[in-house]
DNA sequence: AAGTTGTTTTTTATGGATAAAGTTCATGCT
DNA sequence: AGCATGAACTTTATCCATAAAAAACAACTT
């Protein structure tokens, strides 16, 4: 069966909206409400409903007001507020990266079908949109080949990278000075300067600001075969470094430091210069990647 | 069910090979038999059982020699050796390419489904597939959207390759003289040489010239993602060249002279003179893919 | 011991069913 | 006419079933 967690999700979303004051007095209508959260309005329906039957919401009339306070076990376990394909997803990359799973290996799809308690047919899925990461490979009527989160890995997704992003960089740098991505550009650094002075314990936030600021280079002259391979960067690096802790705050910190390096080199729309920070910024980004994978071979 | 076109493949080259003479006196066992064809044992005994029956074997004592001749309607029809994703993906670019599927369309699983006589899981499982190539985009519960075969998607595409194949043709000039790819060059070039004369009634092979051409340049410096990029190449071009055939002999006559210029540059060693029969080779296989798109748009 | 064939077990490719979520249609109210 | 709600209909996400194909096991032969 489908799972619900469209309307778990919504309905938390709805809890919250109602515990954060943002409903006050009569509530808006099913479509203005079904907009806000990003939904149909079948499943707001059923949204209200619920709210309704645990008088979190007061129906009267054709009159919807918020009822009683919201409640910490009135939310969805966060759970049951994601699909199915996502915990494969989840399920999947751990059994890559933290087992001692080793390049050659064949996939089963039966096997971990079973292991992550869904159909076959949830893991296959989940495969063919993972085979693009160059990680697996199909061979036909047989199974799936892991080819290993190798060296040779990270050496060709950062070749690809480094090309990619010297190419975009460059265009970037050759914007109309009236483009608004200039301006852009300098909010960006005064947030990458903010977050540097806060690094001892926001560290973590450094990880949204990479993926803008990447995305903000591409955004000067857009190619989606880019845009679909910094996917890739992003969706492996958040796995990995979820999964490897290790020096987070110096290698976040160092990381900022080469953005703003970088963002610098941008706005002085020098050439030379905007190559060798964006060389300098990815040869240390491949670097701590490839140290982490050397450790997982040990 | 199951489709068996693994197995009615297998007979038709069976029956092949028992027709060409290949299999003289006692046939192979069924592993030498299985490794040959490039099947399982199971489908090797199915087909050898069938053959039997049909007396295009005969079995006596646990021997078997070819039986009768065979004849042309022995063979299975070409349209049941082909698996169901096949035949999905075929007449989704058909539907693609032919239809007048405008961009913005989306797309609709239960109804591709039914037109093309398949359940809803093997259209959904070619989308996702399929999805890598930038055509569609997937919006979740929602369905698909075709983003349209349109000059910006060729220009995109193009400015990919370009960089890639400078890369690798880059790297390729700067392969050591002894080289096992140097002779593999030079006996392509031969190749093109040849067919250049036979051009005006074989000019249909040149696209597998072009195939083994692209993947020799990058043979040399191997990367899993510039592979995987030639292969949404190979498949748009396969596809959409099977639908337009207009001025092909022309055309391929053009690229075949373009490819000689582009092969006696490598062998020159000289970067600049590389480059340029690389750049000019890609410029004028991007205009031909241009002019089709905007005759399609008519 | 290595290679055969016969048999059983496992896995993949494919179809089918169904609850959840999305979309459309209908009706009523300003 | 334009927006609400109610109800019906359609499509997606997900599980389950099963024949075909692969793989593993077993017994036999040279």
């Amino acid at each position: 069966m489908r799972t619900d967690t469209v309307y778990k999700r919504a309905f938390n979303r709805a809890a919250s909206m109602l515990r954060d004051g943002q409903l006050v007095g009569e509530l808006p209508s099913e479509n203005q409400l079904r907009r806000r959260i990003g939904i149909s309005r079948t499943t707001v329906r059923k949204v209200l409903l619920e709210l309704v039957r645990r008088k979190l919401v007061a129906y009267h009339n054709g009159i919807r007001v918020a009822g009683r306070a919201v409640d910490e076990n009135d939310y969805y376990p966060d759970a049951e507020t994601t699909p199915r394909a996502k915990h494969v997803e989840q399920q999947f990359m751990e059994w890559m990266l933290r087992g001692d799973t080793k390049p050659g290996t064949s996939i089963n799809e039966l096997e971990l079908a079973r292991q992550f308690g869904v159909a076959t047919n949830g893991i296959r899925e989940f495969l063919i949109r993972f085979s693009r990461f160059g990680l697996i490979e199909k061979r036909p009527n047989t199974g799936w080949l892991f080819k290993g989160f190798t060296e040779d890995f990270a050496l060709e997704l950062f070749e690809i990278r480094m090309m990619f992003e010297l190419r975009s960089a460059h265009l970037f740098s050759q914007q109309p000075e009236n483009s608004p991505l200039w301006t852009k550009l300098a909010a960006l650094k005064i947030a990458h300067v903010d977050l540097l002075k806060r690094i001892e314990s926001r560290f973590h936030d450094f990880s949204g600001l990479d993926n803008r600021f990447h995305r903000l280079i591409n955004e000067a002259s857009p190619n989606r075969f880019i845009d679909d391979f910094y996917e890739i960067i992003s969706f492996i690096f958040h796995y990995h470094y979820q999964w490897n802790k290790q020096d987070e705050k110096q290698r976040n910190k160092a990381a900022l430091l080469e953005h703003i390096t970088y963002i610098d080199a941008l706005e002085s729309r020098n050439s030379a210069r905007i190559a060798k920070a964006c060389r300098a910024h990815l040869a240390s980004a491949r670097a701590t990647l490839m140290r982490s994978l050397i450790a997982l071979e040990e």
